[in-house]
DNA sequence: GAGCTGAGACTGTTGAACAATCTGGTTGCC
DNA sequence: GGCAACCAGATTGTTCAACAGTCTCAGCTC
């Protein structure tokens, strides 16, 4: 039901799409390795497509890739989860200073993604929150129309699933940082820049040890009692 | 002499890095057409193999693919080169702003990417000096102390550099950009830091007016002119 | 029980093959 | 003579089978 064949047959692109997916909503767990001739089959495409398919994911930093011994999911390490929230801290704490200069329907956009999270927190879907949470990070990214921030935006958010993937997200745990997310809105559309920045500021500060927590919860158990592989 | 074969017969990170050398010096101008068959016996290296180094390029956004049309340099458009100096600004300022926070040595590998870059200069160096000046932004950037931000603007710049391969770098017309980037240095060094980021500022618009003129006068004369291709 | 050895599994890379698509020139028609 | 259809070569996208190098682990020896 969940792993089909033939799902990606035909073009690398979409094997890549899949594999992604599959990576950052915790279907593959950290630590998975990828076999190819393995995935290769699953998939339907032949070893060299799957083998495109991951050097793209490597790239992207999704998975790790040792000569001779192939490719896993990547695992986030603690200095992993430090350096992505300084990106973080970088490019959203920047573009809240250039929000007076961006365009409107951009900031409208931003709006929507807050009001979908919090959909998604009334309708108590607390899988899809975390993800439409993060889409608003994402748009407010997007405030300093640069394709290329936002594309690196993107791939580091997807590294951050992968820490995301081995934390227990127990439901209304969740719902605070949608609140906060509409804070930072707000003060942003009410061109309060100063105010939107200390709210983020916090909010990612909180939002570091949290997961700097689970990530390191996680490398516990996985090293030290079971001695797994 | 210049085009060897078996320069990189082994590993495809190699290919990768040949070929991303050759482009970012200039040795194979924008619109170049890479094509597989003949790169492959040039380089030594199977067609499978060097497939993969133009997927790196091509997600490194040094090289355009279209189905069915291979693989091409990619010409740098005026959009591109805004979008480039949007992400400098964002990162660069942002370094300016940490640099109080930053850890010694960072600094001082700072002043010596400057220092680099003024010898390049005395001895009139001029093709090294682009390159000189580049690495001390890079060094810049360093100080946020983030490998992920590291990686991006590292291939933010290889693109720019697309840019400035078109460029008639003609002489001691760079020398006034190493000055700016001593100035700049020594504030960061001061513990100035808005003096520093005003400094900063004026730079990059200058830099990237520059960098647009040259941008739209090439794409004029390869266009509008000459139906080349 | 520690260290060596060998078999099996997997990866990295190659070369050849085939279908799909693009390009440029040629042919035929008006 | 101009224009459209068309055909052939070249190039790309993808697959398959093969082989050498490397890693892992079980079994053997001491």
């Amino acid at each position: 039901m969940s792993t089909q064949n033939s799902a990606a047959a035909g073009r690398p692109v979409l094997v890549t799409d899949v594999l992604r997916e599959r990576i950052v909503e915790g279907d593959l767990p950290p630590g998975t390795p990828l076999r190819d001739v393995a995935l290769s089959a699953e998939l339907g495409v032949s070893r060299n497509t799957l083998r495109e398919a991951l050097r793209t994911l490597h790239d992207e930093g999704l998975v790790t890739q040792r000569l001779h011994k192939g490719t896993a999911v990547k695992t986030l390490s603690a200095e992993d989860v430090t350096d992505i929230y300084i990106a973080r801290r970088t490019l959203e704490l920047s573009a809240v200073d250039a929000s007076p200069l961006a365009p409107e329907p951009l900031l409208d956009a931003m709006e929507a993604k807050v009001a979908a999270a919090e959909l998604a927190v009334s309708a108590e879907a607390w899988d899809k929150v975390g993800t439409a949470s993060l889409r608003f990070h994402q748009s407010l990214v997007a405030l300093l129309c640069s394709a290329r921030l936002d594309g690196f935006f993107r791939v580091t958010i997807a590294q951050l699933r992968l820490a995301f993937a081995v934390m227990a997200d127990e439901g209304a745990f969740q719902a605070p940082w949608v609140a906060r997310d509409r804070e930072i809105c707000d003060l942003v559309r009410g061109g309060r820049r100063t105010d939107a920045a200390a709210a983020l500021r916090l909010y990612l500060d909180d939002s570091e040890r949290t997961v700097l927590d689970a990530v390191r919860a996680n490398s516990r158990t996985t090293t030290a009692p079971k001695g797994k592989r």
